[in-house]
DNA sequence: TTGTATGCGTTATCAC
DNA sequence: GTGATAACGCATACAA
């Protein structure tokens, strides 16, 4: 550990410590002699600046912190990923811990990151866990939540489920569907009401009516998108549209379908929600709407840095829109 | 910022900053009174200890540095899951980079990660992209990778791809097929040959000789394992057992034979690796082998604080073992 | 263009 | 039990 330091480059260079510095940071001019001799020595030592002693002295991290629930979820890494890439952009690093770190206490969580000198902080909520937000007490550096509000002085990006149901079923009904359903995910769930929400606007806009018969409770999971299919089917022969709120579920109705004899997408169209990995791969390819994950990621460091560099207060929710990715599923 | 000090509560609470510090850390005895006292002073200011004066004094950060490539592969971010849960236990925190952020030179990436007082550091190779190690430069403080050997000086992480393979055969072979095929990854691949070579090994202990056009050459994507299973059943009409290097393919197996109209398990059994997400989902759940991802980041962070700690030399490589994960697709 | 001196917030080594 | 005080490695105001 005993490690090179910048008055041992300053000695073999025969310059002062001060000297050395300013080549690293390039705050002054220094002549081009010294300038190279320094950086050879540099090279030759070996030496690396000590980030502690940086930070310490000058209040700036250059790092952001960012705080994830559960990055097993793939989206929430997906989220990670372009974060990390756009803050590198900016020369920023990521200081990163996971929620289950601190037993998903997001105050404890934060009080934690705060004690290292970030210049900012992300916090990325899980979707499928519906973590309560809890207090996050009070933060003095600028902060950024991802998926769930943190608090009213805080902005916050959240994914467009609204207008992805009703793009859903925008395209459903370009398809050429009359009768469309609907498989809904748990109530609980904010991204489950807002899906439907958006999809049953939709169909209202067009002017159609939505018998209740033609919707299903459903959970998120495969098998209650098969269960729903079954089910809808069976009360309304004549479907020929279904929207399941996510690809899990779709996966499930496609694969009943093709069990009950119900041919996709001729005699039925369906589409899901988030553009799983599988959900191109599946026997029958479905449609479905591509989470914008790699946007609310950019989206969130771009506001942090604005509040970090450009000290303004930034506040309120960002709707990041999701793509449409069609297939066979709904082909005409 | 972190605007309370150590000093700001040392004066309130009519005590020498060095009290309070030996309060916090407990590392000489206190009269009850003045602990309290302090105690509740730090409660009341909100005092923060700040990391940077502190790991710049004690030049132990109690965090290890996690350096991984695409951690937008699935099993990267569960390896980075249980690394994180298993040095939360121990009282280490993360500082997370990804490769990206250096261009993948992990030279460089890690000459950063030094001038972070870190204790130790963790490298993540990836395993879909065969990106070369490189040199690692000088490294002088505790390193353990994973997925793929560093260098010869510092210990790695592998999971047990040759065993994998060897149990998916014994797996086949005990359900009683009799004539098996397999469909192999990417020559390039370390992983892919890994497990062909298991396969092979266990087929040729059980005395069987295999015949060339029992195997076919993919590529680890969907579509090789459908062209494969075609392939290799049009040459085979009798091929009763199959083995696909990964679950892509052989989710692609699985479709085509259904679309072949050849049943599943009962006509011909199929076995995946990696147990992915969706194959217990596929129309046809199938079988394969759990990729020991929890397991590898438990090894990693114990063999690497054991450096740290223990202070000891470890080295050499360690094989981790997949867990066989039987399903529908092998059932008899 | 370069050097000197001071302090960032802790911890640890002395003293008392 | 407790209090001064010197580092830790660097950045910068102030001199030269």
């Amino acid at each position: 550990m005993g490690r090179i330091r910048m008055t041992d480059v300053a000695r073999a260079a025969g310059v002062s410590p001060a000297t050395v510095s300013y080549v690293l940071s390039g705050k002054r001019p220094i002549s081009e002699a010294t300038r190279k001799r320094v950086r050879r020595i540099i090279d030759e030592l070996g030496y690396r600046p000590n980030h502690d002693a940086r930070a310490l002295k000058s209040t700036r991290s250059k790092t952001i912190g960012v705080l994830a629930s559960d990055f097993t979820e793939i989206s929430v890494s997906e989220i990670i990923l372009s974060i990390e890439q756009i803050a590198c952009q900016n020369e920023y690093h990521i200081f990163f811990v996971s929620g289950m770190e601190f037993d998903y206490d997001v105050k404890e969580a934060l009080a934690f990151l705060m004690r290292r000198r970030l210049d900012g902080v992300i916090i990325l909520f899980g979707v499928t866990s519906d973590q309560p937000v809890g207090t996050i007490g009070e933060i003095d550096i600028p902060l950024v939540s991802i998926n769930r509000p943190a608090s009213e002085a805080h902005p916050c990006i959240l994914p467009d489920n609204y207008n992805g149901g009703y793009r859903a079923a925008e395209h459903l009904l370009s398809a050429g569907c009359t009768r469309v359903g609907l498989v809904t995910g748990p109530k609980e769930r904010f991204s489950s009401r807002e899906r439907a929400r958006g999809f049953l606007a939709c169909l209202k806009d067009s002017g159609r009516r939505f018998p209740r018969k033609l919707q299903y409770a459903g959970d998120f999971e495969y098998d209650s998108g098969a269960a729903g299919l079954e089910r809808l089917l069976e009360v309304n022969p004549d479907m020929d549209g279904l929207f399941c709120a996510n690809d899990m579920m779709a996966a499930g109705a496609v694969t009943a379908a093709g069990r009950l004899g119900v041919v996709v997408p001729e005699r039925l169209k369906i589409i899901g929600f988030d553009n799983r990995d599988f959900s191109g791969l599946w026997p029958t390819p479905f449609s479905t709407l591509d989470a914008p994950f790699e946007e609310m990621g950019r989206a969130s460091v771009n506001t942090l840095l604005s509040m970090i560099d450009g000290n303004t207060r930034e506040t309120g929710i960002t709707y990041i829109k999701a793509t449409l990715v069609p297939r066979r599923s709904t082909s005409h």
